[in-house]
RNA sequence: UGGGGAAUAGUCUAAUGGCAAGACAGCGGACUCUGACUCCGUUAAUCUAGGUUCGAAUCCUAGUUCCCCAGCCA
C-alpha cells in the first residue's frame, strides 16, 4: 500500500490497530444480508467495506450470512438474487456461505444455557401488554409477572413452545436483564418467539425462531467474526450484543462496530420505500433502471467498477449524510468513456439532402472507436446524399454562440464533410421543419480545413438515410425524483416528488449501420449523446437503455 | 424531556497538538473532427462561547443543532 491509494477510514484504523497489538492475527468480516428483498447501492458500501476489508488485509476473508430468522418475510428468490448481485459486484465468498438458520440448534442450546443460569424466561405477556410493561423513554418499565418463575418452569415452557404447543404470541423467551434500564434494548428483550411458518430452509422443522439481536452476536461469534461492522442504528443494540456474549461459554467476543448508512440525493435507499415503488406501480420492478437497486443500475448499464469506485469515494464515518448522486453519476461516465466504443446515433432525426453530392454514390468514412485509444480500432461508415441530423441540431433562428446548423450556416458532419444550410423546407400546415437542403465542400472530408477556410467549429453526429439501422426503442432514463432530499419534509409524501419525466421511450431514432450485429449488455458511447447499453437484438430488433448522458456544457446556457 | 451517537467549503472525506488537504459540484480559461474527454486556474470550511498551550479542527468546560431508540422486524 502506498501513501496515494491508502483507502484510510477509522474501522480499517481500528483493524490496523488490532493487528499491531497482536489482538488478531487474522481478520474475518461478513455481509449479513436478510433474504427479505434486492440488494441496493446502500447494500453495496457495506458489501465493499467488508470484502474490501477482506482484500485489502492479510489473512483476511469475509463471509456471506444469510440473517435469515424471520420466515414469513423471508425467501429463497432474495437468496439467489442477493448472491447474483454480490458477484456481479465483484465480490467472491469462496466456500464460506452461511445461514443464521445453520445455526438453530446451536443457538436454542445457548437459550436453554441462559434459562439454566435463570438468565431467561418464558413470558405469557402478549404484545400489547409487553408494550405497556416495558415503560417509555423517560420512565422505567416494570418487570414481567413471570420473571420470577422457576428454572424448572421455563425449561418446561420453552421445550413446549419449541414443541408447538402453544400459539403464535402466546408466549415469548426473553432475557433478564434490567426492566428500569434506560437503553429500551436492556429491558428484558425477547430471545425467541413463536412462528407457525415455514421457513425457507428448514421449513416446518422449528415453530420458534430467534430474535436478530440474540442470533447476530451467537452467528458472529460461530464464525469466529472479528470485526462485526453494522449501520449506526445499531448502536444502542451493541449492549445487548456484548451482554449475551458475556453471559454464554463463548470462545471469542467479535466488537461490533458501527458507521453511517448511505444516504443519496433524488433518490430514497429504504426497503420499504423501494417496496412501495414497485408495489403502486411508479416503477415497472425492482430491476427498474431508475431503482438505485444493483440489479436496476446493472440493467441500466452502469458497471460494477463505476460502483466500487463510488464505495471507495464516499469514506465512512459515522455522521449522518448524503451524497450528492453526481459523484455516483460521475464514477459511472468515467468508467464508460474509457471502455465504450464510440457509434453514431440520431435519436430525434430530420432529413438533410445535401444536393451537390451524386445521387446514388455511397462512400465509406473512416472513424476510430476511441478517440483516445487507437488500440481499439476503427471502422467505416457508409456517407451518401440524404441523411439525419438531430433536430436538436438545427435552429431556424439561432441564439448567438450555437454552433450548429442554422440557415446559411456550416457545420462539419463528424467524420466527413463540412455542408451549408441553403434551404429549410416545412410542412405547410404544421409550419414544422421536414427536411433541409444542404452543399457540401469535397474538400473538407475527414476532418480537413482547406488553406484559407476558416474552421468550422461545430460538429454534428448524423447517419446515411439508406443505410442505417432503425433502432425499436430506447429507453432515455432520468433521476426519479425532482428534488434532492425527496423524504425531507415529514408532511409531504416522498412520492410526491417523483419525477414524471424519469422515463421517455424514443422509437424512430436511427442508427449507424455497424450496431446492427451489437450484443446484449455491449455499451456504447453515441456520440454527443451519452452512454448506451443494448438490452435486446433478436435479429435486428434493437433496444437500448441511455445508462447516462454526456456532461453538456451548451444545455446550461 | 431518559439513553445512545454526530458536528470541517454547496456535498462527501482527510488532517490524531505544528502550513486546514483531496474528490464531486460551481465558476473562468486552454485544447478539441464529440459543446465530451483532458489540462490549467479559481470560489469556498473547522457549530458557539470560554479555557489549557509557544501553538487547538484536534485537549478541557459549558452550551447549540441534527440523527437514532419504546417490533414477538432486521
Amino acid at each position: 500500500m502506498n501513501e496515494l491509494d491508502r483507502p484510510t477510514n477509522f474501522i480499517k484504523h481500528i483493524i490496523e490497530e488490532d493487528i499491531k497489538t497482536g489482538k488478531h492475527d487474522k481478520i474475518v468480516t461478513r455481509f449479513p444480508p436478510e433474504p427479505n428483498g434486492y440488494l441496493h447501492i446502500g447494500h453495496a458500501k457495506s458489501i465493499c467495506l467488508n470484502f474490501g476489508i477482506a482484500k485489502e488485509f492479510e489473512n483476511a476473508k469475509c463471509n456471506l450470512r444469510f440473517d435469515d430468522t424471520n420466515p414469513v418475510k423471508e425467501n429463497v428468490d432474495y437468496v439467489k438474487a442477493i448472491q447474483d448481485d454480490i458477484k456481479w459486484l465483484g465480490f467472491d465468498w469462496e466456500n464460506r456461505l452461511y445461514f443464521a438458520s445453520d445455526y438453530y440448534q446451536k443457538l436454542y442450546e445457548y437459550a436453554v444455557d441462559l434459562i439454566k443460569q435463570g438468565k431467561a424466561y418464558v413470558c405469557s405477556l402478549n404484545a400489547d401488554q409487553m408494550r405497556e410493561y416495558r415503560g417509555t423513554l423517560t420512565e422505567p418499565g416494570r418487570e414481567s409477572p413471570d420473571c420470577n418463575n422457576s428454572i424448572e418452569m421455563n425449561l418446561e415452557l420453552f421445550e413446549k413452545m419449541k414443541n408447538g404447543e402453544f400459539a403464535e404470541g402466546e408466549k415469548v423467551l426473553r432475557a433478564k436483564i434490567d426492566m428500569a434500564s434506560p437503553n429500551i434494548n436492556m429491558r428484558d428483550p425477547v430471545i425467541y418467539r413463536i412462528k407457525h411458518a415455514h421457513h425457507h430452509r428448514t421449513g416446518r422443522d422449528w415453530l420458534i425462531f430467534p430474535m436478530y439481536d440474540f442470533t447476530h452476536c451467537l452467528s458472529d461469534m460461530l464464525e469466529g467474526i472479528t470485526h462485526s461492522l453494522c449501520t449506526l442504528e445499531f448502536e444502542d443494540h451493541r449492549p445487548l450484543y456484548d451482554w449475551y456474549l458475556d453471559n454464554l461459554n463463548t470462545p471469542c467476543h467479535p466488537r461490533q462496530i458501527e458507521f453511517a448508512r448511505l444516504n443519496l440525493t433524488y433518490t430514497v435507499l429504504s426497503k420499504r420505500k423501494l417496496l412501495e415503488l414497485v408495489e403502486e406501480k411508479f416503477v415497472d420492478s425492482w430491476d427498474d433502471p431508475r431503482m438505485p437497486t444493483l440489479r436496476g443500475m446493472r440493467r441500466r448499464g452502469y458497471p460494477a467498477v463505476a460502483i466500487r469506485k463510488f464505495c471507495d469515494l464516499i469514506g465512512l464515518t459515522k455522521k449522518d449524510s448524503c451524497i450528492d448522486v453526481a459523484l455516483l453519476e460521475n464514477c459511472v461516465r468515467e468508467e464508460l468513456n474509457e471502455t465504450s466504443l464510440r457509434r453514431m446515433a440520431v435519436l430525434d432525426p430530420i432529413k438533410v439532402v445535401i444536393t451537390n453530392y451524386p445521387e446514388n454514390e455511397v462512400e465509406y468514412l473512416e472513424a476510430s472507436n476511441h478517440p483516445k485509444q487507437p488500440e481499439m480500432g476503427k471502422r467505416k461508415i457508409p456517407f451518401a446524399r440524404e441523411i439525419y441530423i438531430e433536430r436538436d441540431d438545427f435552429m431556424e433562428e439561432p441564439p448567438k454562440k450555437f454552433y450548429r446548423l442554422a440557415p446559411g450556416a456550416e457545420v462539419r458532419l463528424r467524420y466527413g464533410y463540412v455542408i451549408k444550410c441553403e434551404k429549410v423546407i416545412k410542412d405547410s400546415m404544421t409550419g414544422k421543419v421536414t427536411e433541409l437542403h444542404c452543399s457540401y465542400d469535397k474538400d473538407t472530408k475527414g476532418g480537413v480545413t482547406p488553406e484559407g477556410k476558416k474552421k468550422v467549429k461545430g460538429i454534428i453526429h448524423w447517419v446515411a438515410i439508406n443505410h442505417c439501422q432503425r433502432a425499436n426503442s430506447i429507453k432515455l432514463y432520468d433521476r426519479l425524483f425532482t428534488v434532492p432530499f425527496p423524504t425531507q419534509d415529514k408532511d409531504i409524501d416522498y412520492k410526491t416528488h417523483i419525477n414524471p419525466n424519469s422515463l421517455s421511450v424514443i422509437n424512430n431514432a436511427k442508427l449507424e449501420i455497424n450496431l446492427s450485429n451489437a450484443e446484449v449488455g455491449d455499451c456504447f458511447q453515441f456520440e454527443r449523446l451519452g452512454y448506451f447499453v443494448v438490452t435486446a437484438n433478436n435479429n435486428g430488433y434493437l433496444e437500448f437503455n441511455r445508462t447516462i448522458s454526456l456532461r453538456d456544457s451548451w444545455a446550461k446556457v
